[in-house]
DNA sequence: CGGCAACTA
């Protein structure tokens, strides 16, 4: 396996313009079966990794740290963590392998499982959020990397461990990135403690190699060849103005041009802009001479009930084609199999991170080359590809290497709180792969200060006891101490459902076509209050018709994100009950709730100015109520709100109607500085 | 006055 993959020639193309056909060239590796009915030793066996079994378990046996570089398709996630276990690393302990997706972690243990003829839950087991399917004899664990961390909470050694192996290490998550620190200080500290070694792989594809053999004590590189096929790329002659309709002209360029069976797959940057590009696309269709044949197009994104995302797994009928318009979802959740082309937008929608303000801010931008190249790779998974980049040769190569680890562009005040629970002795210093700026980290620690969680002692950070409380639930600090500060205004029953809701996808169901019903439907339970307010009112509902599905349909609630407040809820309820939280009812006196809310949520407060625009008091920025919030008609002088969301204005998302007294008695001292009142 | 990346504890 190559570790700069010899990219294939570039061909420039214009949209609207014909493009000549590729020449198939035989594949560089052979196709792979289909292996419903290939005994599942000898699938084992056919992997690529098969061949260098013993010479990677002998060097299994003896490194301390390795970092293994090999695409989808080697088979390092299921063969490894067994190699693991045949060289006998498990005797003393467990194996841990962490994923950063709960699904790619379920399923990833049971082909495990499987493959030793073992029930789940025995040998092999996993453990993600809600769910433990472990035992005593559990000796290859599959987990989320999030909870690794919390496990290493209680356990900073990980001392129930032999060995560690960090997956899809290059997709650079919060929680990989903070782990690849806890693990290197548990390796060293178990050594100079004379304890059992902890080893520690990390795996990854085909990036960043030197920056992680690099971190983890210059630890050699193993190689392990790949089932990737050959991939023809075009660029465009000249930048492209608009993408969507670069987009739109190529789809249809490959639709008249290439044989009916070879699937597109396009990638852009979000919800909106694929429902247009879809209708477009059905319009254009339909109209076109039947020298062309039909065009089936599936919209693909996350939050599309997961009825419709499955769509993208049939096939086509018979002489149709598939267009598949996807957000980056499909760039590593969902592989779809038979993607002939790929069309490249090169656009992301993707978080950003202004240390200054603390303030995150999602909005369009340009993707990286790594990104640029794991969607390309989605076209040659099968069989040989193409990919169209809608963009110039020039314009890529003016794209960043690798994209900004998510640690670099997010608020960091959960991860500071995390390290302090760790007990890591001087935050600002902690051994992290890729450094976050120390703006971000400070103004994560004064947004910590200011919520009571940490306090300076002899010129040192330290976890008060509020803060040691608030580490022990899994949100961010600020619906933490929102729900610590729940008994004071005696409602936390009714917080614990708001925190629990935030802390989900949204369970609001909004299709486009119903859009009339869908309002009216809402409007039962609207109340100007504010979003919370609403949402809360909506989760009482659901809970008085006892969770009933109908229920949900006809209101425009989506079933699933509802149950999962319930499981999120209680998990939180658990961790009051643990804490001694008091718990009660404010019953329908909500508007404890909002003071609550106040007190908690206070950093993002937004202040009605006199010409009738909004400024966050933070970063004293111009803000504006999102269309999506009940309160976009009203003027309320004060709110509170979740997050902004940078598209063609700064919006804040998610508000609730706050007094300005309410916001002086939570930090008086943060708000003498902040409100206007005061200022003038 | 106008619109919702992706994950996860």
């Amino acid at each position: 396996m190559p570790h700069d993959p010899d990219h294939p020639p570039a061909k420039k193309f214009k949209p609207g313009s014909p493009f000549f056909r590729l020449d198939k060239k035989p594949g560089m590796l052979l196709p792979r079966k289909g292996n419903a009915s290939v005994p599942i030793d000898v699938q084992r066996k056919n992997l690529p990794i098969y061949q260098a079994k013993s010479q990677l378990v002998n060097q299994l046996r003896q490194l301390h740290n390795a970092v293994l570089i090999g695409e989808t398709g080697s088979g390092k996630t299921t063969q490894i963590p067994q190699y693991l276990y045949e060289a006998g690393i498990g005797r003393q302990g467990i194996v841990a392998v962490t994923q950063p997706r709960r699904v790619a972690a379920i399923s990833l243990a049971s082909r495990v499982a499987e493959e030793k003829g073992t029930q789940l839950g025995k040998l092999v087991g996993y453990t993600v959020r809600f769910e433990d399917v472990t035992s005593s004899e559990t000796k290859l664990k599959y987990m989320t990397d999030g909870m690794l961390l919390r496990e290493a909470i209680g356990d900073p050694l990980l001392l129930r461990y032999t060995a560690v192996v960090l997956d899809e290490a290059h997709e650079r998550t919060v929680h990989t990135d903070v782990l690849f620190g806890v693990v290197k200080a548990a390796q060293r500290k178990r050594r100079e403690q004379n304890k059992i070694p902890l080893k520690v792989i990390v795996m990854s594809a085909t990036m960043d190699v030197d920056l992680f053999s690099q971190y983890f004590n210059k630890s050699p590189v193993l190689y392990l060849e790949g089932r990737q096929h050959p991939i023809q790329i075009y660029y465009t002659k000249t930048p492209q103005s608009d993408y969507l309709q670069a987009a739109l002209v190529s789809v249809f360029q490959i639709h008249q041009e290439a044989p009916v069976s070879h699937d597109i797959l396009v990638f852009m940057t979000g919800q909106e802009e694929i429902e247009a590009l879809a209708r477009t696309c059905r319009d254009i269709a339909k109209h076109l001479p039947d020298s062309c044949g039909p065009m089936t197009v599936i919209p693909l994104y996350a939050s599309l009930p997961p009825a419709q995302q499955l769509r993208v797994f049939q096939p086509a009928a018979k002489g149709c084609r598939k267009v598949i318009l996807s957000t980056n979802i499909a760039e590593t959740s969902i592989t779809i199999s038979g993607i002939k082309f790929v069309i490249d937008t090169g656009m992301v929608k993707a978080k950003r991170f202004n240390p200054e303000s603390g303030l995150e801010v999602l909005a369009v931008q340009r993707i990286s080359k790594a990104q640029a190249w794991q969607r390309a790779g989605r076209a040659g998974r099968e069989d040989s590809g193409s990919v169209y980049r809608l963009y110039t040769e020039d314009e890529f190569d003016n794209l960043i290497p690798m994209t900004v680890p998510e640690i670099q562009r997010c608020n960091l005040a959960s991860v500071m709180l995390q390290l302090l629970a760790l007990g890591v002795p001087d935050v600002m210093n902690f051994d992290f792969m890729s450094k976050p700026s120390p703006e971000a980290m400070r103004t994560a620690l004064e947004q910590l200060e200011l919520l009571g969680a940490v306090e300076e002692k002899e010129e040192k950070v330290v976890l008060t006891s509020l803060g040691k409380k608030m580490a022990s639930f899994p949100l961010e600090p600020r619906y933490a101490k929102t729900i610590l500060l729940s008994p004071d205004f005696q409602c936390s029953e009714e917080v614990l459902t708001v925190v629990s809701l935030l802390s989900v996808d949204t369970v609001l169901y909004n299709p486009p076509a119903r859009r009339e019903e869908c309002l009216a439907a809402r409007r039962k339970f609207t109340t100007s209050e504010g979003d919370h307010l609403t949402l809360l009112n909506i989760y009482r509902a659901f809970k008085k018709v006892n969770a009933n599905k109908e229920w949900c349909r006809e209101n425009f609630v989506n079933s699933r994100n509802m149950s999962m407040v319930g499981e999120v809820r209680a998990q939180l309820r658990e961790i009051c009950l643990k804490l001694g939280v008091k718990l009660e009812s404010c019953g329908a006196d909500t508007g404890r709730v909002r003071r609550c809310l106040a007190h908690g949520l206070f950093v993002n407060a937004a202040e009605l100015q006199p010409d009738g625009t909004y400024t966050a008091l933070d970063a004293h920025q111009p803000v504006a109520i999102h269309p999506s919030s009940v309160l976009f008609q009203a003027k309320p002088a004060y709110v509170v709100f979740n997050e902004l969301l940078h598209t063609s204005k700064c919006y804040m998302r998610d508000l609730c109607l706050v007094d300005a007294d309410w916001l002086m008695e939570a930090a008086p001292e943060y708000f003498r500085r902040k409100l206007r009142s005061n200022k003038s």
